[in-house]
DNA sequence: CATGTAAATGTAAGCGCTTACATTTTGGGA
DNA sequence: TCCCAAAATGTAAGCGCTTACATTTACATG
């Protein structure tokens, strides 16, 4: 049932393990003579080496691990993509695990992966997070993605949410929107909040109320309910901040089959600005905030760290999102 | 640097390793007290089992290897969500690894895996995959998906491309198409030779040629391209078989670009029904394989597979695509 | 109270590898 | 030819855990 072992192959090439460790491995202090007989026996047992054992003993992984809400979705995936490239780059792998929505499920996710990797990279959006990091070993290098156990220590990489929710406020403002409606995502999560906040500041700056809000949980569907939600409302807005691009697509929808004209009737603006934001009828206008650099810049925040001896992270970062206009906020244009 | 082992929670707790070890893994043979006293001990020293070492001991990981050509974009991102929910089910991890169209880079992340995984799934469209199953170390259970090294052995996981071709061809011929084109994947891909293969021969069936072809890398940019070569083709089709969704969407936007009406001046059908398909404009007539049933199903028949004692795998499968009629392929409607 | 048995705990081997250190081999200079 | 440093190879400890087996403890029975 077992592979081959490297015992295996030094039996076969009549030298010790050791030696048959050095040469697979192509450390130069070894024959040219032993090493070719070790690769041969080695070949011929089709060994490769196992890498667990290997980490075992060298305390070197190289692997990173991965936690999102999920791993999958134009939003989550265009992270992966980031951090795939990035740890690719250098020759790291990754490991990856959803939490589901659910504080509990990162946490034993973190716990699972423990002298399994090098390092960890998480994302852990829920008002309460700091849990997570209570229940860690302490020196596991980390690095946190809009959590809101940020600021407290390095290695924390947020967006400003508070500042995306005000431009997308202003935005509404600045094409004419007298009445503005928001979906906003789950109470729950730190991020629907703060842009939440920022929104209703920026609006109450400009002497506006937003009377209709509609709680979504960032899904497309629950993007589409409110989409239904809003076309009936008896006071309809002519303006909505849909709290991420995946709701706002939904929403999109649920609009033109409710005879709806966006931007005309009501203008759309979502946040992040996925791939698919491009694609949308109308496209749809949003706040850009890097998503794939944030893949890349945090993978790069933690493989740094974990190359520091001392193992501590550096200096984390906070995105500014920039507003995209497309379609869904065009009033008036054709 | 590293944290507490459970030796120093023996020792904390003044009982023998294997007692802790006992203790922690919740075995029943021992007293209250004694597992009282261990567990405080664990918590006071931020004890967390390190996974490695456990696998070591156990030669089981309750992790599975998952190698595809890219970790995101809507396809396969959708069957990582498939894999995903499986593999959740069933407390598994997941290890992902991207090969990035290069079968060099599919072998070496399959030997990174060794000893890291109790199985290992893996997609590798490339013509001559049956390197990678060659350079394997026997006995590691293996399901492979789409992969030319199909019916050699079980756990191979296939789409009836061949079949899907001929729908696609099938469904354009129907719809009154006379001057059918043809976007296909790269030569050096396994699928997308079949697909071109079967739309090929239906087309011949009907007594149709195939004068117009295009051969893209299944990426959008490259459908993109397609969609301008075709718009300014001197003897333009009616209707064309794109072989991926993702070159469909990059298809349609180039064609709106130039100002040609889709479906009227040319039927678009694309492959796969990722996500996506839904939401273009118009709406993308394509070929549904049940993206993320591929990823569920291809989970459980490896994890199936390694709960045998004996490690083989069961049979695998053959999808057979479904034509998803939509407005890309409405020639006249509305 | 001696005894046998089951339950609780301890001891130590081993999972497959790396690596410090010990030992042997090699080869150039005197 | 002999000697010695450097190079090549071997020995063995250990990475953190599980687990078979040995030992001790607890307890009911005659």
């Amino acid at each position: 049932m077992r592979g081959a072992t490297l015992k295996d192959v030094a039996k076969a090439a009549d030298v010790s393990i050791a030696s048959a460790s050095r040469a697979i491995n192509g450390l130069d202090n070894v024959k040219e003579d032993l090493r070719r007989r070790v690769l041969e026996a080695a070949s011929k047992l089709r060994y490769v080496p196992h890498g667990g054992a290997r980490s075992l003993a060298t305390n070197r992984t190289n692997t990173i691990g991965v936690i999102l809400p999920d791993i999958y979705g134009e939003f989550f995936s265009e992270i992966i993509r980031g951090i795939d490239f990035a740890a690719r780059a250098r020759g790291l792998h990754i490991l990856v695990s959803g939490s589901h929505g659910d504080l509990q499920e990162a946490v034993s996710a973190v716990r699972a992966m423990v002298g399994r990797v090098d390092g960890i990279l998480v994302m852990s959006p829920f008002v309460d997070s700091q849990d997570l990091v209570a229940v860690l070993p302490l020196n596991l290098p980390l690095v946190t993605i809009s959590s809101s156990i940020g600021d407290e220590f390095n290695g924390a990489i947020s967006i400003d949410n508070y500042g995306g929710g005000q431009i997308a406020a202003g935005h509404l403002i600045e094409i004419g929107c007298k009445n503005i409606g928001h979906v906003c995502g789950p109470t729950s999560n730190f991020e629907a909040c703060e842009r939440k906040r920022g929104f209703f500041d920026r609006a109450s700056d400009a002497g506006l109320e937003v009377p209709n809000i509609f709680e979504g949980d960032f899904s497309e569907e629950s993007g589409y309910q409110a989409g239904i939600y809003f076309a009936k409302a008896k006071n309809r807005p002519d303006g909505i901040f849909v709290a991420n691009d995946m709701m706002a697509v939904g929403c999109l929808m649920a609009l033109a089959d409710q005879g709806v004209n966006v931007p005309n009737d009501i203008a759309i603006i979502g946040f992040d600005d996925i791939p698919i934001a491009r694609f949308t009828a109308p496209t749809l206008t949003t706040l850009n905030v890097g998503v794939y650099e944030i893949g890349t810049r945090s993978l790069d925040l933690l493989a740094n760290g974990i190359e520091n001896d001392d193992g501590t992270i550096g200096p984390g970062f906070k995105i500014e999102p920039e507003l995209v206009a497309r379609k869904s906020t065009a009033k008036g244009a054709n």
